[in-house]
RNA sequence: GCCGGGGUGGCGGAACUGGUAGACGCACGGGACUUAAAAUCCCGGGUCCCUAAAGGGCGUGCGGGUUCGAUUCCCGCCCUCGGCACCA
């Protein structure tokens, strides 16, 4: 008998052994069909957690059963390396964010690789070392040539605890995604992604994913660049040369508009009420906005203020002269920053004309009942027909939209026009640990590129990392004085460094050639293996990085360095690790360590009870006692092999079906082949680890209640050596360590990754005879076997003569009788 | 408010195209082994009625519908989680 189960012995000495077979390495190759596996690369910030352990774990259950059914997998591991947690760490602990850095990749692979993850480590990246960002920088250089980046003054989203700007999408409910501060506004010059010129496309995308990607990821990204058809209109201002331009979704409502509003912040305003009795009031007012919080703002339930700007401007199809104001619930941002107003049509306008009296003018009918625009309090949003609205009266309001569009063009007042919620990408951030921008600031030549010859421009690392603020980059002045490289003359460096989500949106591309120093991908390896095949990572970068990385991408096509529009044909968001009913979390007290796991239990059991525990899309809920269990399961399989291994030396594998074996053994034989179809199909396609492992975990449960003593024979030796390996087999990408030392228990001296996936005799599934349920107006009354092949009417008159049946069937007529090939049988009675 | 998930035993979860609801696991109960306990192996279990067995009623958030038959399809609600939201 062999000595008790060792998790910590055996998965060192599996590991080593893989590492130096070098199974996990891979090349392109003409002859196999390839498949790209990628799981979203973590920031290095110390230790791993459950969270990496489920998403690496479910990776690797498809890298693992791929590579065995023959496919040449693409299974790559890196870091996402720059970012603020470092700098911020290395200031509170004096030391440096390479330091803190590094020290946390090389934690956090040692725990990547004592779990047994089949990664070709070889085509590692880092995102923070220069061979890697050298092509980032490149990138952006290719992205400035296209007119693509650009710098400019805006108002945007500051975070004061980081001490930088953040996007629109790094901005969650008002608080920054890292740190959870709430974010203001500050006016700051900084760089920009021109990402909504490709509004269009990325949304055209979203159609093309449905297949492989999960509604909700495609509804949030939709959602987010927010789409809107509609016209943009100018009216003309009485007494001034100048038009307000605004953008409405309702063009067959414009002779509804009775009065206009522009956003407090709006460039118009100034010179509007210059010399108008109302210019102190409104200068005042739109101060008193400027100083309001943002988010309070623009909140729905935010009362409407505004004031009238003393001018007015033309309605220009009824030629009527309506007032402008000003107001609170109009923003600067979106569309052209000022409206019509359409109080009859439009609820946030019909509210702000009651409060201020403003008229009301309906300009759609309902199909039924009547409207009163001195009464009525709620917007009609509904279809119907239009009225007061000149020669365009009579029409329904939709066909109206598109006439009174070409109206507006034929006059030259206006056209159709398409708005997007989406902003354009602030990549300045303000910090020290990020990949610099290539760009020089000459006083002569302007904003002058770094040449492609000279990059990286390296991120200098004697550079002191205070808490002072501002970019440690700008002290530096070896860093930043450096002379044009257009004129020669004296010019300072950008000091803004990327934001880090520019690093994670390419380095899928990176991962084919991870070591090409001709240019950031090689084409030849780019064409082989992109797209991603399958992608795994968190629900949290439904909007952030999934975008990102959509853009990145049909910009590398543009430029002729990719072929695909899309990077990840099918993505799988798995969900969060939960104890206690909330998220594993520090600042929560709730997290358990994947190290003392592993410790305590060995890896298998870790990768075994998270794929076990929750089909992985789901939340998976911790629970000590499940850990408990799935290493019950890994004991139990372990003692299994023990019992029986003197009983296997020498036995055959069975070799056709089961005809000819006694009826149980034929049985354990059809349920074996039965298993590894279930867990085939569990696997390909729908990812049920839970259910499949159930599946497994049957099997051997049939094992363990077979007697094998009474039937001690070298069939049985065989059938049982058949089940034993088809276990491990099926096993060996949940459980890997566990399955190649128990296959080498049974005599072989290969590891199971090298072998072919088991496949499954149809002959041997074939069953037997069949169980028909037997039902009395739907409902089950009793139970019946009958041989395979047995007629309908054979089996129509067995459920008719049955006694269980025939109690309930006793002196009533039968209206009719249902009969379901090989499965039931309903009797419907009066 | 709009959009998208999801409501099944004490718990995590099964049931792939409508066909035995509750697989598998956890927790629990019983038995075997043991001087005993742990470990292990075997058995049991939705709920109610019935002394028990046999048998039956009710059961997949709620109310209807379609069907011989509905966790599954349709209609109308409720609850819950997530996203977006004064977006013109």
């Amino acid at each position: 008998m062999e000595e008790h189960y060792d998790p910590q012995e055996i998965e060192l000495k599996w590991q080593k052994r893989w590492e130096k077979k070098n199974l996990f390495r891979v090349t392109e190759s003409a002859q196999k069909s390839k498949y790209y596996l990628l799981e979203m690369f973590p920031y290095p910030s110390g230790k791993i957690h459950m969270g990496h352990v489920r998403n690496y774990s479910i990776g690797d259950v498809l890298a693992r059963s791929l590579r065995m059914k023959g496919v040449n997998v693409l299974h790559p591991m890196g870091w996402d390396a720059f970012g603020l947690p470092a700098e911020n760490a290395a200031i509170k602990n004096n030391t440096h964010p390479a330091r803190w850095t590094f020290d946390n990749i090389r934690t956090m692979r040692s725990q990547l690789k004592r779990l047994g993850l089949s990664y070709d480590w070889d085509r590692e990246v880092a995102s923070c070392h220069p061979g890697y960002y050298r092509w980032t920088q490149w990138l952006f250089l290719k992205m400035l040539e296209r007119g693509l980046a650009y710098r400019k003054m805006a108002l945007v989203n500051w975070c004061g605890s980081c001490q930088t700007v953040l996007a629109n999408e790094q901005v969650e409910g008002g608080c920054c995604w890292r740190c959870g501060q709430p974010v203001g506004q500050k006016e700051v010059e900084g760089w920009f992604l021109k990402i909504t010129e490709y509004a269009e496309r990325l949304l055209k995308g979203c159609d093309e994913l449905t297949d492989g990607w999960p509604e909700r990821v495609l509804v949030m990204q939709r959602n987010w660049i927010g789409k809107s058809v509609g016209a943009e209109v100018s009216f003309s201002v009485e007494g001034d040369s100048e038009e307000i331009r605004i953008f409405t979704t309702r063009p067959d409502t414009l002779y509804g508009a009775t009065f206009m509003i522009l956003a407090p912040e709006h460039p118009m305003v100034k010179q509007l009420v210059a010399g108008t009795p109302q210019k102190a009031q409104v200068l005042e007012f739109v101060q008193q906005v400027a100083r309001e919080d943002r988010l309070l703002r623009t909140a729905e339930t935010t009362e409407k203020r505004g004031v009238f700007t003393g001018r007015y401007a033309l309605n220009p199809l009824t030629g009527d002269a309506i007032p402008v104001w000003v107001a609170n619930y109009v923003l600067l941002e979106y569309g052209t920053g000022a409206i019509m107003a359409v109080p009859a049509h439009d609820q946030r306008d019909l509210e702000f004309a009651r409060k201020y009296g403003l008229p009301v003018r309906v300009v759609i009918h309902p199909p039924e009942g009547e409207l009163d625009e001195k009464t009525m309090t709620d917007a009609y949003l509904e279809t119907g027909t239009l009225v007061n609205s000149g020669s365009f009266n009579g029409l329904g309001n939709e066909e109206a939209q598109g006439k009174i569009i070409s109206y507006l063009e034929a006059k030259n007042i206006g056209r159709g026009a398409v708005n997007y919620r989406l902003r354009d990408w602030g990549i300045s951030r303000q910090r020290y640990w990020g990949c610099p921008i290539p760009v020089v600031n000459c006083p002569g030549c302007g904003v002058v590129p770094v040449p492609y010859d000279d990059l990286p421009v390296i991120l200098p690392l004697d550079v002191p990392v205070t808490a002072e603020g501002g970019s440690p980059l700008a002290r530096d002045s070896r860093f930043v004085n450096i002379s044009c490289p257009c004129c020669g003359g004296p010019a300072r460096r950008e000091t803004d460094t990327m934001d880090t989500f520019i690093c994670s949106s390419w380095y899928f591309d990176r991962y084919t050639s991870p070591r090409f120093e001709q240019a950031p991908v090689d084409t030849q390896a780019i064409r082989y293996w992109m797209p991603v095949d399958q992608y795994i990572g968190g629900i949290e970068h439904a909007v952030l990085h999934l975008l990102y990385a959509r853009f990145f991408t049909m910009v590398l096509k543009d430029l002729g360095l990719i072929h695909v529009e899309e990077p990840f044909l099918r993505l799988l968001t798995q969900g969060m690790v939960i104890k206690d009913g909330a998220k594993m979390a520090k600042s929560k007290g709730n997290v358990v360590d994947p190290d003392a796991i592993i410790k305590r239990y060995g890896a298998d059991t870790a990768r075994l009870f998270i794929l076990f525990a929750a089909p992985p899309e789901k939340d998976l809920e911790w629970s000590d006692q499940g850990v408990e269990g799935s290493h019950r399961f890994l004991q139990r399989l372990w003692r299994l092999v023990q019992q029986h291994r003197d009983r296997l030396t020498g036995a055959d594998l069975p070799t056709n079906g089961t005809g000819k074996l006694p009826e149980s053994l034929g049985q354990l034989r059809r349920r074996t082949h039965l298993t590894v179809k279930r867990v085939t199909e569990d696997l390909g396609g729908r990812f049920h680890f839970n259910t499949a492992l159930s599946a497994i975990m049957e099997l051997v449960n049939d094992l363990y209640r077979f007697d094998f003593e009474a039937q001690n024979s070298p069939e049985t030796a065989g059938v049982l050596r058949e089940a034993l390996e088809v276990c491990l087999q099926l096993l060996s990408p949940f459980a890997p360590h566990l399955a190649d030392e128990l296959w080498e228990h049974l005599g072989h001296t290969s590891c199971l990754i090298e072998h072919p996936w088991p496949t499954w005799d149809p002959a041997c599934i074939e069953a037997h005879e069949h169980l028909i349920v037997l039902q009395v107006n739907g409902k089950v009354r009793g139970r019946l076997t009958v041989k395979p092949g047995t007629p309908e009417e054979e089996i129509r008159r067995l459920a008719l003569e049955n006694d269980r049946v025939q109690r309930w069937t006793e002196g009533k007529a039968v209206k009719k009788i249902v009969v379901v090939a090989e499965k039931l049988v309903n009797v419907v009675i009066g």
